[in-house]
DNA sequence: CCCCTGACTGTCG
DNA sequence: CCGACAGCCAGGG
């Protein structure tokens, strides 16, 4: 499979596929519930799409539970760890103290 | 078309 | 358990 026969947008400049997969993907998280990019981009249908996640959510984030998303290592939103760690806690969520860390599944 | 940057990931020490 | 490195994909200048 190539890059080139990958699900794409076509010719408008609107929102992509991989935007509409990816934000039905965080619409349907729940409370207390974590996921990594890897799995909100295999999830969508796009596998290895994990960083165009994280650019996602940076981008749009705000209209998005983005704080229910975490790396793969359990790793929080550099510059962001301390609002991000206390988002979680209020949803129940354990929080390593030392770099603000989470345990996935 | 080339180069650089990034809210990522897996491996190594 | 934690920091450092290299690899990978897209987007933007």
């Amino acid at each position: 499979m190539t890059r080139a026969s990958r699900p794409r947008s076509g010719t408008a400049g609107g929102p992509t596929s991989f935007e509409r997969s990816v934000a039905e993907v965080l619409d349907r998280l729940r409370s207390g519930e974590v996921i990594t990019y890897g799995e909100v981009a295999a999830e969508a249908g796009y596998p290895g799409r994990a960083r165009a996640v994280g650019a996602f959510l940076a981008a749009h984030g705000h209209l998005f539970p983005w704080w229910r998303v975490v790396t793969a290592n359990g790793r929080l939103v550099p510059g962001n760890e301390q609002d991000h760690a206390r988002r979680l806690r209020a949803e129940g969520i354990e929080v390593t103290d030392r770099t603000g860390r989470v345990r996935v599944r």
